[in-house]
DNA sequence: ATGGTAAGCGGAGTCGGCTCCGTTTTCAAA
DNA sequence: TTTGAAAACGGAGCCGACTCCGCTTACCAT
């Protein structure tokens, strides 16, 4: 395995992640990957050389998005009370977990996985919360918990809730928990 | 639409719903609905005439065992203090829904649609939930919670969880949640 | 008993995911 | 500059989900 990708290579890689960032914008995280490879003048294995399953596209194309997220923890932290923070930061991940659609599915293929390319990412939200929660220990919050746990639990609520209001019930409902002696 | 089957055609549900059972027990709620009903030795397109999607399918065929469930919330208020109780039909509806490969995906469709003919099953599990949090009143679980979405809540961990420890501790996390003030 | 018809049937057809492999291209060593 | 091999390419091919529609069958009214 090369170093670096042959010219043509990238210039196609490059080329696929810009068509699948509108494609996944217009039609969500299932648009067909065939149309994608098609508009992007490359054949399907190509796609697939690349990007060995609909995931790693997709979270390719939003890794920039993914890391703001994790940045995201200390600006709250600068700007507000810890617990103010750490609830803010809550519905903030689970908000964009829900807002684009099947995002939240493809979460869940990639936590599953220990060996992806993505421990990087994972890294950088299990940093965050552990960040929020150490903050928050003064208002009361347990520090016994695994931050990939809270993590799992928000993730978790953005998969089995439709409706905003019911989200933000749920999200509420787990702070609570965190806070519990 | 009439009242009841032809025979032709109620023999042929019987037999898909049999080898149905077989063949997700085997090879969990993904198996291929193109071999059940090569097996039952109907066309594919009886397969969906009687049961529009895999969900359908999926469901009639474990109806049984979901009624099951929520019966079980009073056999465990029988048994139990109603706090035990809570968390023991708790636990045992988050491994119902995550022992079953694929059951827990399946369950997110028919909540999520809101006039499918599964209501009853809903409407079941969901009276389960209201009597155990009525029962726990006195042991200072919140009364202000929708039954609806304590479940959703155990759903959405079993969604997000992948190991049974983690599952556990959410789980004790979600039951804190709920005896918060 | 039989004839008309609603009900039921089956599988060809379409579409998308993903793999596999024979062909083409880049690129660097000579 | 040539050249050969590693890298990359692309799309045919396979599989499964789900739909659609022309053909068949049960069954009831007569």
């Amino acid at each position: 395995m090369p170093e670096h990708l042959r010219a043509d290579a990238q210039a196609n890689r490059d080329r696929l992640l810009e068509v699948a960032a509108t494609a996944f914008e217009r039609e969500g995280a299932n648009a067909s990957l065939k149309a994608i490879a098609a508009e992007a003048g490359v054949g399907i294995g190509t796609l697939y050389r690349r990007f060995p399953n609909r995931e790693a596209l997709y979270i390719a194309v939003h890794r920039q998005e993914i890391t703001r997220i994790a940045a995201r923890a200390d600006e709250l932290l600068a700007a507000h009370d810890p617990l103010d923070a750490l609830l803010a930061w809550l519905e903030e991940f689970a908000e964009f977990l829900g807002a684009k659609e099947g995002m939240s599915e493809i979460f869940r293929t990639v936590m599953a996985d220990g060996q992806n390319p993505f421990l990087d990412l994972r890294a950088l939200t299990n940093d965050a919360v552990r960040r929020l929660i150490s903050a928050a220990a003064g208002d009361g919050v347990r520090q016994d918990l695994e931050p990939l746990d809270v993590l799992t639990a928000v993730h978790g609520i953005t998969l089995a809730t439709r409706d905003p209001g019911q989200l933000e019930r749920l999200i509420r409902l787990l702070l609570a928990g965190l806070r519990s002696s």
